[in-house]
DNA sequence: GGGCGCATGTAATGAGTTACATGATTGA
DNA sequence: TCAATCATGTAACTCATTACATGCGCCC
């Protein structure tokens, strides 16, 4: 939950947006930083709002429906530097589930295990297709131009790639041990 | 969700238990493949003997508090093994919670930056340090004498610590760089 | 004319956590 | 005698998701 309001603090930090534009950037292009839906993110800049961290004017463009426009403030910027510290400061554990099911791999015929393990290899790979398509991440476009969130995302998005390698080097070796394992005996 | 399921699943299938010999092996043992608390594994066992895929006996030892002690049936068997070929089939993407934290490194003076980012170095290195005493994997005393999970956890285990050093690595690698670009100007 | 994009939400629901309750036994 | 361990839960709460509602404009 910090961290999504961290994402939003951070965003509208670069720029000031509405909802609905924060949504779609973070739809298309974090969609492996976090998965906050788009109630999530609306509720959250309700309760920004609220406390103090941001403000919002409406905007409408001829007949289109009015968009509220969300700015950090000043106290916004405190809790986003706060926010920041904590949040690089530490490594919380993360929390694999799939590997609930490598536990009881033993509970299958090698043979099916290993068929099971290879559609997972496979999903692994589709990911890192897609992570190393990923378009250029740009905020939108400001007054002074193109608005870039910088390296910051690519740094992001580079150390999902470096896990999602190291996961699939990884599977494939276990694969391989397995098969090993078949036909020994 | 499902996760959890096939995990107490699991461990019953192993050897018939009361809920809090599960919850201690999974707090002592598991902590970084499971973050599931008590009260929810209390629940879930609850909800699993409802639909029949668990059913449980009293046992009592002198004064101390009953147990419940629960057994997996045909039906659970059935369960546990659909549970665990879509668990090993796929890859979940993970959602990595720190990465929001990388995308905004640049909001901070580089020092500050590098500051932090050593911090989580430390807490990465921590975490492997534990990870790396983890005790001998078995799940109690069974008729047969010690029943272990085989190499199975050992396999969960394995993932986390080569996630770790992927992490680590990265972690240190960063900070080469952006030490470099500090001496640079 | 039908569906998609724009833009905001609400309502219902669910899953899980924290904090608490209970009461006996065992070890320092 | 004080704290910790054993063993099970309940109650209140938070957080987030899914599904739905609304209504205009644009494109095929």
């Amino acid at each position: 939950m910090d961290e999504r309001t961290l994402l939003l603090l951070g965003m509208l930090r670069i720029q000031s947006q509405h909802g609905y534009q924060l949504n779609e950037f973070i739809e298309h292009n974090l969609g492996r930083v976090t998965d906050m839906k788009k109630p999530t993110a609306y509720a959250l800049l309700d309760r920004l709002e609220q406390s103090g961290a941001i403000t919002s004017r409406l905007e409408q463009e001829g007949n289109r429906p009015p968009r509220k426009v969300y700015a950090i403030t000043e106290q916004g910027e405190q809790l986003f530097f706060r926010l920041l510290s904590e949040t690089l400061a530490t490594a919380q554990p993360y929390v694999i589930v799939g590997d609930v099911g490598l536990m009881f791999l033993d509970a299958l015929p090698l043979a099916e295990a290993l068929e099971l393990l290879e559609r997972r290899l496979a999903s692994v790979r589709e990911q890192l297709a897609e992570i190393e398509k990923v378009p250029v991440h740009h905020l939108g476009v400001g007054a002074l131009g193109v608005v870039s969130l910088g390296n910051g995302v690519d740094l992001a998005i580079e150390h999902q790639a470096v896990l999602l390698r190291t996961d699939e080097a990884w599977l494939a070796q276990l694969i391989e041990r397995l098969t090993a394992q078949r036909e020994q005996r």
